[in-house]
DNA sequence: CCAATTTAGTTGCAAATGAAACTAATTCCA
DNA sequence: TGGAATTAGTTTCATTTGCAACTAAATTGG
């Protein structure tokens, strides 16, 4: 029944998670999700403009505006107007940005630990191939 | 990095699921995926009281009110007050509750055979020790 | 060239959400 | 008993969300 639905049984599992790491970073750092996403990909692709970070996380662009909007105003990133296409907007991690970026990465990548830690190195291997199947086979879905 | 971080990848699973079964129920029945899983709850288990519904579908009381009181309202589930304890109401889908139910069941084990078609039997069954076991180990995260 | 279309990003608006406060009924225990 | 504490469910309020409409810049085709 319901309890066996593969959506619902996801949809519990990812709030559970999102839960646990909102309170994680929300509480430590005045972060949501979504900021801290724009950070993830700015930390590592910087510079980027708001639309590379929408294809990189998946976030609709509504939703990477605002985010991007918060952490102008808190001084974590920094914009610069694209040279080229003056439409882009050229983001990066400013100073406070990146000392937040760096005590973070250990957090959610303990987090991710900790939670992976309830399977086996083959479980994890397994798990990867699963979700990966299922993202193709969701995609298809969704457009279709 | 970011890709590959299990929390993110569940939550864009998650989400195309998400947004593949709204429409689906919604555009046809004007039913949201809350509603919907009330439905599913009372389908099964009536007569339940909103708190158990709650507790079976891991949504808030809140949502759940809300949900109710649509339902309530779209003539698709009746309430009767508990006689033994009168705080609590006793939920029943109604007989244009149930013919919807019926089918939509049909729709969402569809939608779920389709995805998981993207799997092996085998697949399935190790999909399934893996989702209890993170599950069970994001409990913990989330209260701990 | 320049009008029509596309693309980057923002904003308006209405709906969804959830924490906290609230009402009403029940239970607990001194 | 009867008042404190608990529980069911609702409401309030502030926040989040996303679609659609918008502005501004760039590209394209005639």
């Amino acid at each position: 029944m319901l309890e066996d639905f593969l959506p619902y049984r996801l949809s519990v599992l990812t709030n559970r998670i999102s839960h646990a790491i909102a309170r994680e970073y929300g509480a430590r750092f005045g972060l949501s999700i979504a900021e801290w996403r724009v950070m993830a990909v700015l930390g590592r692709f910087a510079p980027a403009s708001a639309n590379e970070v929408s294809e990189r996380t998946a976030m609709d662009k509504v939703r990477v505006s605002r985010a991007v909007a918060r952490l102008k105003r808190s001084g974590l990133i920094v914009a610069a107007t694209d040279r080229a296409d003056r439409r882009r907007s050229a983001l990066r991690l400013s100073a406070p940005g990146k000392r937040i970026y760096r005590r973070i990465v250990p957090l959610a990548l303990g987090l991710e630990a900790e939670l992976i830690g309830a399977l086996t190195p083959a479980e994890r291997v397994s798990l990867d191939g699963l979700l990966a199947k299922l993202h193709a086979r969701a995609e298809m879905l969704d457009r279709g």
